[in-house]
DNA sequence: GACGATATGTAGCGTGCAAACATATTGGCA
DNA sequence: TGCCAATATGTTTGCACGCTACATATCGTC
């Protein structure tokens, strides 16, 4: 699969500027993954998606990232999942529990917290 | 030594509430390290209370974090360290290279994107 | 029939950060 | 004089997270 048509040296590191991978906010792709969760559920494959478009295109978190989180997530009990038979197709959906909306709310302060803290080094 | 007052269970996990740890600024660390080596050289120790004052008290990173990320960051070029005696006292102290510098600049590119980005998701 | 998109997943690896440990000097106070 | 907190530098070991690479299968279209 192609992920990416531009690549360089940047931050020390080869990245590629049209899409970041989830090493780059490490720490903060559970609150993401819940984030997509919030208004309604979905599969895995769907979220992959959702991370994309609601990030224009800069985000690209390959599956050998996202199914174990979603799995971690799960069994932190921030996520509830059920097989469901989408177009003939088995789905494995994901939804909110509870405890996940909470660690969202929870997840929301810390990010605001780390954000102020970096930019007084780094500035904004 | 005493590093917090106050704790509780924020985000799902154990932290505390008045000082914060490198943990969850993960891959910025670099970038803050850097950023307080751009006035002036420092020794370690400094090194660790320059981020506990520009941070307002919030920063607290242990010297089993902050001692092998200076010596990885002279490996890596950024930094160049010689020892001196300073009050009778053995210092081991780190200055900016020029290729830290640029990395430094490139840090704060990359951290821009990094806000942008999870703000998105989570909100400013 | 081939291929790209859709879809789910695992095994193994690298790395950054932390806890715990080890050591030594300096300054102040009792 | 003795004690302790602060100052100061480091190593060892382990863990958790995210990535690469691999494996598998279906659907729609050309």
């Amino acid at each position: 699969m192609q992920t990416s048509r531009m690549a360089g040296v940047f931050g020390g590191q080869q990245v590629d500027f049209l899409r970041m991978r989830a090493e780059t906010l490490r720490g903060h792709l559970d609150a993401m993954l819940l984030s997509v969760l919030e208004s309604e559920p979905l599969h895995g494959y769907a979220i992959i998606e959702a991370l994309k478009q609601r990030s224009d295109g800069e985000l690209d978190v390959p599956t050998g990232t996202v199914y174990p989180a979603l799995r971690r997530l799960e069994r932190a009990g921030f996520l509830r999942s059920d097989w469901s038979n989408v177009g003939g197709r088995e789905r494995r959906t994901y939804a909110l529990t509870g405890a996940g909306k909470r660690e969202l709310t929870a997840q929301r302060g810390q990010w605001r917290r780390v954000a102020r803290t970096v930019t007084a080094f780094l500035g904004n």
